[in-house]
DNA sequence: GCCGTTTTCGGCCCGACTGTTTTCAGTCG
């Protein structure tokens, strides 16, 4: 997928011409075709082969003409030209915060300030504060935010971030006066990573809230105080930004800070056709407010449905909404199963009767244990004795009178050379088998990619575990042509997992969607390792949804006795 | 640079906050 590339090109090239002090609307363009191209679940190669370009949000005759350059040249002449005016690194700068575009500019033309550390020099020798516009203030919270930047891991997972703000709004509950409260923000949208907490309230007291908030054990810091808003920064690291608003504005304000950006920006646009305003404080016609008590009023302004959180990126949930065509996503109350777990006899830590125990209480109808198999020597992969052992075992546990049973499955090592960890006589054994690439990351893509494909040809083999190999903050995806295998998945009928772990969620939320679309069935598995892991199934919908994901896409929502079938029906071929 | 059953030119989302300023630019979300 070239997508990625290009949209980084634009991407750049838009933050240089904001540098140079460019038309804003120009700029604007950019950014927006950079978000259009990545998110697009095709490959742009083929659109640009169709003649479609032009037929993309935010894409005109110019920049389809650049993209074409790009993918016949393999980069943009406008912005090679930007590179020569405009040192790359000053992209950099923009990352410190409160240092935006047009102050970047002033320390390059005026001090030459190129880098972090010439940022930081010229600020303690206070030349900084000596520029027109500039300040002591400034001089001061451009050293605050080079520590800020210096100490800041990036965003983070959601995993790690969203229990934090559950904790915090139980907290909220119990000890302040708060009428209604909400996660906004990207962890709302259930983004895979998030940059900081937004927390939004109503409550008749909203001084005392706030001096709750401020209170909390978990703060490190105090930013911002105030009535109607409070920032904090908490121990974690990660800040906290909390609003209190008047239960007619809730709506207006839950919208307007749940986001995305983007989304807001399409919304208003059509509010404005209207001869409407929104802001978060409601929808006005005039000086009147005509909606803003729940959100779906706000939308029922400029008339459209609700549109769900996770679906608000504006990649094409817009259009989806005027059309009436927004997809009835799947929801966690649908999932009875889950694909992917590990017990005692590989690597994971619990026995199969916790699993069952852990399943019945969740109200799953169904498990698969899909443990390592053989070469996977550090993960306690299963000889083939031991497989056999498990099988009995399992068979054993499933005669109990429970409504959750366990799937005899196999998480089998795709080898270095495309063969299986086990021979096809074991593999047909194996009531569920997930392939899975645990070794040779650095492989070029055509090895990669026809390790997949040969593991896909398998008539034994069901699905492909965490599809690409990426581990958010950790490593890259390996160098899989994803097109050949969403290709191969769509031939032969294989299922591609939705790897739920907070640090993989691999497909993520664009691929799944891509899949989807091309009705690659998609299996939903915690992959865990520890007991409690299992409810991060909640993870894994959040990606289905977020790939515009229905119930009928997600192989977890069949109960067991379906789920059986389709393990069967998948080796007689597909018929 | 995009876009148009009101427009092919003249618009383009909105408000809060901060700091440097005598009325506003820059940054942020």
């Amino acid at each position: 997928m070239k997508n990625k590339e290009i949209a980084e090109i634009f991407q750049k090239t838009a933050a240089l011409l904001e540098i140079k002090g460019e038309n804003p609307y120009r700029i604007r363009a950019y950014q927006r075709a950079a978000q259009t191209i990545e998110a697009l679940t095709t490959d742009v190669e083929e659109l640009a082969k169709a003649g479609r370009l032009e037929k993309l949000p935010g894409i005109g005759k110019d920049l389809a003409q650049k993209i074409l350059e790009i993918l016949s040249t393999g980069t943009l002449s406008l912005y090679e030209e930007l590179k020569k005016e405009v040192p790359q690194s000053l992209l950099l700068l923009l990352e410190v915060p409160g240092l935006g575009p047009k102050k970047v500019k002033v320390l390059y033309e005026k001090l030459g300030v190129d880098s972090i550390e010439k940022l930081e020099e010229v600020c303690k020798t206070h030349k900084v504060s000596r520029l027109p516009g500039f300040g002591v203030k400034t001089e001061q919270n451009i050293l605050k935010g080079i520590k800020l930047l210096k100490e800041k891991r990036g965003r983070r997972p959601l995993g790690e971030v969203l229990p934090l703000a559950e904790e915090i709004v139980s907290i909220l509950k119990r000890r302040s006066p708060v009428e209604k409260i909400s996660i906004a923000g990207s962890i709302r949208r259930r983004k895979e990573t998030v940059k900081d907490i937004d927390v939004l309230i109503t409550s008749k007291n909203p001084l005392e809230v706030m001096k709750k908030v401020a209170e909390l054990e978990l703060v490190e810091e105090v930013i911002a105080f105030g009535e109607t808003k409070t920032s904090v920064r908490l121990r974690q690291g990660i800040q906290m930004d909390v609003r209190v608003v008047k239960p007619e504005s809730w709506g207006a304000a839950l919208a307007y800070f749940t986001g995305s950006k983007a989304h807001n920006i399409r919304v208003r646009e059509l509010a404005l056709e209207k001869g409407l305003k929104i802001n978060e404080y409601g929808v006005f016609k005039g000086e009147k407010r005509i909606a803003g008590r729940a959100e779906e009023e706000v939308y029922a302004a400029v008339g459209l449905p609700f549109i769900p959180p996770e679906l608000r990126e504006d990649r094409g949930e817009i259009e989806a909404a005027l059309s009436g065509s927004l997809p009835d996503l799947v929801d966690y109350s649908d999932i009875l199963g889950d694909g992917h777990v590990h017990s005692k006899y590989s690597d994971g830590t619990a026995s199969l009767e916790e699993i069952l125990k852990k399943a019945e209480s969740l109200g799953l109808s169904w498990v698969a244990v899909c443990d390592h198999s053989q070469s996977l020597k550090v993960a306690g992969g299963l000889s083939v004795e031991e497989l056999f052992e498990k099988k009995r075992a399992i068979e054993r546990i499933n005669k109990r009178a429970s409504k959750t049973k366990l799937i005899f499955g196999a998480e089998v090592d795709i080898l270095s050379d495309g063969s299986l960890d086990y021979p096809d006589e074991v593999l047909k054994e194996i009531e569920f088998v997930i392939a899975a690439i645990h070794t040779g990351f650095q492989q070029s893509e055509e090895q990669i990619t026809s390790r997949i494909l040969s593991a896909l040809r398998n008539p034994f083999v069901h699905a492909i575990a965490h599809p690409t190999g990426r581990v958010l903050g950790e490593r890259e995806a390996y160098a899989v042509n994803l097109s050949v295998m969403f290709e191969a998945a769509q031939k032969y009928g294989k299922a591609l997992e939705i790897n739920a772990y907070y640090k993989r969620l691999d497909l993520n939320d664009i691929h799944t969607r891509a899949a989807k679309e091309k009705g690659i069935p998609l299996i939903i598995g915690t992959d865990t390792h520890f007991i409690d892991q299992l409810e991060y199934l909640h993870y894994g919908v959040a990606v289905a949804r977020r790939g515009w994901c229905e119930k009928k896409d997600i192989l977890n929502t069949l109960n067991y006795e379906e789920f059986k079938k389709w393990l069967e029906r998948v080796r007689k071929g597909g018929e």
